[in-house]
DNA sequence: CCTCGTAGTTAGAGCGCTCCAACTCTAGAC
DNA sequence: GTCTAGAGTTGGAGCGCTCTAACTACGAGG
């Protein structure tokens, strides 16, 4: 910096507001600057530069699994927000580890981000609260009750009621559920599903199987079904991929989706949407979630807002796992 | 931390021999200190510390395209030899686009990272050369020719070998390609199938048809086949999801895979593995190929060894999209 | 009893930047 | 011609740490 100055014939002072694009230096200066740096190769330093700014401009994001992709949409609406807003992002994978979140947070900390979003994390409220009490927190995809950060979430409960509902209106009395376990979202799904059954008056059909969000424990669920008594006609499903393990075992059993058993699944991830599928599925509005994250954390840090929970409302996507109820 | 200092009766030196966990501390102080400092909550800075020592223990790894699975377990294997080697990881997304690869890039040299990683990479040679110039960088997923950076890939062209001598011993002699275009790796995947058909004597029989590795462009390639005078009885595709593509256009054809048509996909994606679609495709190491790259990267940063180009060898995944040809 | 080596500790000079207060220099108002 | 405002610029004091070289004990060796 000092020799970009003497080539410049400036002062170091005067460099550093040029290279942070203030308005306070006039055109002739700026350009004398800007021409020493570039024949330097002059880079400023950013650890140097939020030293002694103090606050980086940056917000840590934790990704619990790369692998799925709801991560990468949710990562694009925060990308989106924050680079409008100018903040930089630096992303960190927990791979699936409470041990691995926990130390990414550490890093993250450690590195003074201005602010952290976590996304599906695995970590209890008590280490989030911990976190949270050092700088401003965010969680997407999991909710926490009266906690000392934000949290932005899919109505898990009224997307459940969409697909019953969606099934009922096509003539569907036997729904079963195949749930996901003790996996994040799936407890209010399993709730959803159960209300809305009773709310049809079809509390006495209803069926939850226990699956854990993979594609074979859909397989099993489906297979359990199949060898029961009663075949539902239709069955609603925790997520997307046990719902593909599950049309698997359907079709293996020698029948046919959507005619002989419809299926509606949860995410509405790729999988889904891939023609040789077609799965009817509950969308969640996974870049907004990313980006109402990042707004919400963006204006914390401005001292515009205070951290609030959001739950984002998901629609119904009709595809080709679904159709009109056959008489029987 | 001179406040730590103060509180555990050393001084601040001492405190930062502690932070570092320095083997030249006594039992005693190292225990005052560790007190002293979780007493505080203090927490070294990063960004004091990497700006003093002048380097920074982490890697910068830029990936392409969060939504290709591809790039998560390529991140694992870089994260697994990292994480070995005491580095840290700062990961960041091109989004596909060029321009927020290069800015990531910038990110990444102003943040004075000790290494780089790019994956699946879409810059010019020029501009990862320069970048090159001022770092040690590693490419995978991508090679180039004679540059100032280390790779590690895939022999596609092997690749291809395999599936087209797979197909070959099953019996069939018209074998198609659908190719990748001009992504990444389609060349030699391309000239690998090429040559072993002609190698095979199918040269007269050999077919290539353009796409670009999404399922749109692997359904339109099969259309065009199936709207050929001699169908092919078998297609090698240049990506899974293509091939995805290409089932579903052959089945809404009425013809049955792999009976009528045998088909071979590449990559072996988790889309592949999915039993509703047991693709037969060719495997990419991609963990290893991620380990690779960053145990070269941190061998560089420690002048153990070279940039160099790593071929990994694919491998043959049978699943059921492939059978013994029909006479015909 | 006096060196000598070693383990443990320390002061102080940076690392490369931002920010503040103060300064200089126009140009317009009177 | 003086005064003032504001734009443009500057020096210097940190930001929170590491690192070097030097210093202090303290027991072993002569």
């Amino acid at each position: 910096m000092e020799d970009v100055a003497q080539i410049a014939g400036v002062s170091r002072a005067l460099v550093s507001l040029v290279m942070r694009d203030s308005p306070r230096v006039s055109d002739d200066s700026r350009q004398r600057v800007t021409e020493a740096a570039s024949k330097l190769g002059y880079r400023p330093n950013l650890m140097a530069r939020n030293l002694a700014a103090r606050k980086t401009m940056t917000i840590g994001v934790l990704l619990n699994d790369l692998h799925n992709p709801w991560f990468a949409e949710v990562t694009d609406g925060i990308h989106a927000s924050a680079e409008r807003h100018g903040y930089q992002l630096i992303l960190a994978s927990g791979r699936r580890s409470p041990r691995l979140e926990s130390r990414a947070l550490d890093t993250f900390l450690a590195s003074r981000v201005d602010g952290i979003i976590v996304a599906g994390c695995r970590l209890s409220s008590a280490r989030l609260e911990a976190v949270a009490s050092e700088v401003a927190l965010v969680s997407v995809g999991r909710a926490f009750s009266k906690v000392s950060f934000g949290s932005v979430t899919t109505d898990d409960a009224h997307g459940a009621r969409l697909a019953v509902e969606h099934l009922y209106e096509l003539g569907h009395r036997r729904i079963a559920h195949i749930d996901g376990g003790k996996g994040a979202g799936a407890a209010p799904r399993r709730t959803g599903y159960l209300r809305t059954m009773r709310g049809l008056g079809l509390a006495d059909t209803s069926q939850v199987i226990t699956g854990d969000f993979t594609e074979e424990s859909g397989a099993h669920g489906a297979e359990k079904l199949l060898r029961g008594s009663v075949l539902p006609t239709a069955i609603f499903i925790a997520n997307d991929l046990s719902a593909v393990g599950a049309i698997d075992a359907i079709e293996r059993g020698g029948l046919v989706v959507p005619d002989d058993v419809a299926i509606v699944g949860f995410d509405n991830t790729a999988l889904a949407a891939l023609n040789h599928i077609g799965l009817t599925t509950i969308d969640q509005p996974r870049r907004e979630m990313g980006a109402s994250a990042a707004n919400m954390l963006i204006d914390v840090l401005n001292d515009r807002s205070e951290l609030t929970d959001v739950l984002m409302a998901p629609s119904l996507v009709v595809r080709r796992t679904t159709a009109r109820a056959r008489q029987n």
